[in-house]
DNA sequence: TATAGGATAGGCT
DNA sequence: GCCTATCCTATAG
């Protein structure tokens, strides 16, 4: 497996780009000895600083979103709802404090492993279906904030797969509940009519 | 220290 | 469709 996604790639200064790039990637994770992964067909970009959506919205600096400031190319994770682990790519140069939502995977790989976590052995399609689903049945949580995409742990892949844009539908995020215009921005990406995409397909 | 609320998912009406 | 578990985080006192 040499067709790791590059430092070059997380880099990017556009995480909305990235984001939509993500689409038809590949993503694994190694845990506990056992290899789990998919195909990413849901994302979302989140822009701090001027993303009320961010974390890292005003700049705002915490132990929390500490690791949105690092280079890109690590995971940024964290707990939401007290119940949910959430997975995200950290994305730019080091001082951005840029990231992309991984929402849900068509899941190829470790297909038994993730079916035990999630304890849902008759509807493959749930498996990966939403961040705190994806999270669990990749054996992810917020231990994980920070580890190095470039590693063995997590890592992203370009398998040769991309859609177009007749593929790709973008809407407004999921969750948002403020008023503004990052409340309706059109930052989430997903694969038009894939059964693995979460719940609010609109 | 205390407390309100959240980038969700699953179960129930 | 509506309801809420569950606990960490951020912010205020």
């Amino acid at each position: 497996m040499n067709n790791k996604l590059s430092l070059d790639f997380y880099s990017q200064a556009d995480v909305v780009s990235v984001a939509r790039q993500l689409l038809g990637k590949h993503l694994y994770s190694k845990i506990g000895g056992k290899i789990t992964g998919g195909i990413i067909v849901e994302t979302e970009a989140y822009r701090g600083p001027d993303d009320r959506g961010s974390h890292a919205y005003m700049d705002k600096k915490t132990p929390r979103t500490e690791m949105m400031y690092q280079a890109g190319g690590v995971a940024y994770m964290y707990i939401c709802y007290g119940i949910h682990d959430m997975l995200n790519i950290v994305t730019g140069t080091e001082g951005m404090s840029h990231a992309a939502l991984i929402r849900a995977i068509e899941p190829i790989e470790g297909l038994d492993v993730m079916r035990n976590r999630r304890a849902i052995f008759d509807d493959d399609k749930r498996l990966c279906q939403g961040p705190g689903a994806l999270a669990k049945a990749m054996g992810l949580s917020k231990l994980h904030n920070g580890t190095d995409l470039q590693g063995d742990t997590i890592w992203l892949t370009d398998e040769g797969l991309s859609y177009s844009d007749l593929e790709v539908m973008a809407g407004a995020r999921v969750g948002m509940n403020f008023e503004g215009p990052y409340k309706t921005i059109p930052w989430r990406f997903y694969v038009k009519g894939n059964a693995h995409v979460s719940r609010p397909r609109i």
